[in-house]
RNA sequence: GUGGUUGUAGCUCAGCUGGUUAGAGCGUCGGUUUGUGGUGCCGAAAGUCGCGGGUUCGAAUCCCGUCUCCCACCCCA
């Protein structure tokens, strides 16, 4: 028989990755409901029109596709299949495709059902999303996402919100961060004052390698991606870009003053920066111009969250869409959102070891089990623990009790309860703690009291 | 998609330039006066040496292919 194995870039969970993973989900629906995000649902499989293109290229080629039910073949010529353009081939095996993501079955979503929906709508999604990406550390195929987003409403209180939720996720899950913030009018502006307007990826890509080769390198590289000297020296107060969030902002402000959308990007920066500042946030915040994530569709505020003790890629990202719905014939409306990638922050946890100790939903209670009729004296206290909202379980055979509580010890239950010919006549129960090796008689509500 | 790397027991690994029945630690299971776990002691089970082919009297070891893992690029959560 073949060894059984699961696809490339895809796990199990075990119980206790699951109670962990549970703990990150919990965390962050708890922080969306404080927000006022409300929860909805999508298909894993989506028509594959609604998802290609919808990524650039790149993301086409990431796109698992479904092969057709039944006869596949047919409407296929053997033409077209020597041929070898995959691609077109694609299109006519397969009508549809795993998820890619959760904005833009979202963005659909929001289109098929406009006239129910009350705008500015704030859902939020926690699903899985598949890409045929290869693997690496903090790169899954399988992974889930936690997605905020608010439609329907230009206004820039919501990116505000936003970094308040990233802000509140983050300190409830005690990971330290940094939000990274840009905006892609302020790329714009850039590229117009430079007049190359096509070369702002290259530009961001240059500028963040500065601290690792230094001005003068990025400089030559800048040059070599046929940037004009002109615009290079154009370009240096912003490679240079140094200080504090509103010192930059005096900088671009003077940079971009014959830009109109590099002002307007300086202006959402500006305001967002000063709702902000009236806040107390937890973690910093800082703008970043080499932040040039989601190029293919974001038109305002830009963000990205890192963490700050592990060596992983960002574990959340996000920003403004102007048109999103508009290529599902929906025109006009705006929509900013963020995603929290539960895979990575998993990672990160698991890395530093940051779970509370209540996290782990393992049984309270172990009751030792010493025969039948100790266990007619048992269920009835037992069930009477599980309604006082104890997690409680029962061995389920009389075995030693070494064995027992060998497995209480392994299973890291805190505490056993030990019911035998003396307790049953005392009309006690006999709790051990574990950890101690402490034991105490004590009857039902004692433990009640003592477990809460 | 491009380049590099890895693969031996459930896990972490050893196995020298090819030579008999492939080893260790951890873990698992059992035992160690049947109402007390974590430590100790004794014992046991467990491996198509990733898969397929080739060279050879003989391959875990050499060669080719393939898959997988991890890493870099790309892209991203």
């Amino acid at each position: 028989m073949q060894k059984p194995s699961i696809p490339k870039g895809t796990r199990d969970f075990s119980p206790i990755e699951m109670s962990k993973r549970n703990y990150i989900f919990n965390t962050i629906r708890e922080a969306f409901h404080l927000f006022g995000f409300q929860q909805i649902e999508t298909p894993a499989m989506e028509n594959l029109s609604t998802l290609m293109g919808k990524y650039g290229d790149e993301g086409d080629k990431l796109l698992f596709k479904i092969l057709n039910s039944g006869n596949y073949l047919s409407g296929v010529d053997q033409n077209e299949l020597s041929e070898g353009a995959t691609n077109k081939l694609a299109t006519k095996l397969c009508e549809k495709g795993l998820r890619y993501d959760l904005t833009v079955p979202f963005a659909r979503y929001v289109v098929m059902n406009r006239n129910d929906i009350t705008f500015p709508f704030r859902r939020y999604q926690i699903q899985p999303v598949w890409r045929a990406d290869r693997p690496q550390r903090g790169r899954y195929r399988e992974f889930y996402q936690c997605d905020a987003d608010v439609i329907g409403s230009d206004s820039l209180l919501n990116e505000v919100e936003l970094i308040q939720l990233m802000d509140d996720v983050y300190q409830r899950l005690n990971i330290r961060v940094a939000i990274k913030m840009n905006n892609r009018k302020i790329l714009s502006g850039i590229a117009e004052i430079i007049g190359e307007p096509d070369k702002i990826v290259d530009i961001t890509v240059a500028i963040d390698k500065l601290d690792k080769i230094g001005l003068e390198n990025v400089n030559i590289e800048l040059a070599s991606k046929g940037i004009s000297n002109e615009a290079i020296s154009l370009l240096q107060p912003i490679i240079l870009l140094e200080g504090h969030n509103f010192e930059k902002l005096s900088v671009l402000k003077n940079v971009l003053r014959t830009s109109e959308i590099g002002r307007k990007g300086v202006e959402e920066l500006e305001y967002i920066l000063r709702k902000i500042d009236l806040l107390k946030l937890h973690c910093e915040l800082d703008v970043d111009l080499t932040l040039a994530r989601g190029l293919n569709y974001y038109t305002g505020a830009i963000f990205e969250v890192k963490a700050l003790d592990v060596e992983i890629g960002s574990i959340t990202g996000g920003g403004r869409y102007d048109n999103l719905t508009g290529v599902f014939g929906l025109p006009g409306v705006s929509g900013v959102g963020i995603s929290f990638g539960a895979d990575r922050i998993f990672d990160v946890l698991n890395q530093l070891d940051l779970y509370p100790q209540d996290s782990l939903l393992t049984t309270q209670i172990l009751f030792v089990n010493f025969g039948e009729k100790e266990e007619e004296y048992c269920l009835p206290i037992i069930s009477e623990l599980r309604k006082a909202g104890i997690r409680v379980e029962m061995y389920p055979e009389a075995a030693k009790m070494k064995k027992q509580l060998g497995y209480a010890d392994t299973k890291k239950i805190p505490y056993t309860a030990i019911v035998g010919e003396n307790e049953i006549k005392e009309r006690k129960i006999m709790l051990k703690n574990m950890q101690t090796g402490e034991q105490k008689l004590m009857n039902i509500e004692q433990i009640i009291v003592s477990l809460h």
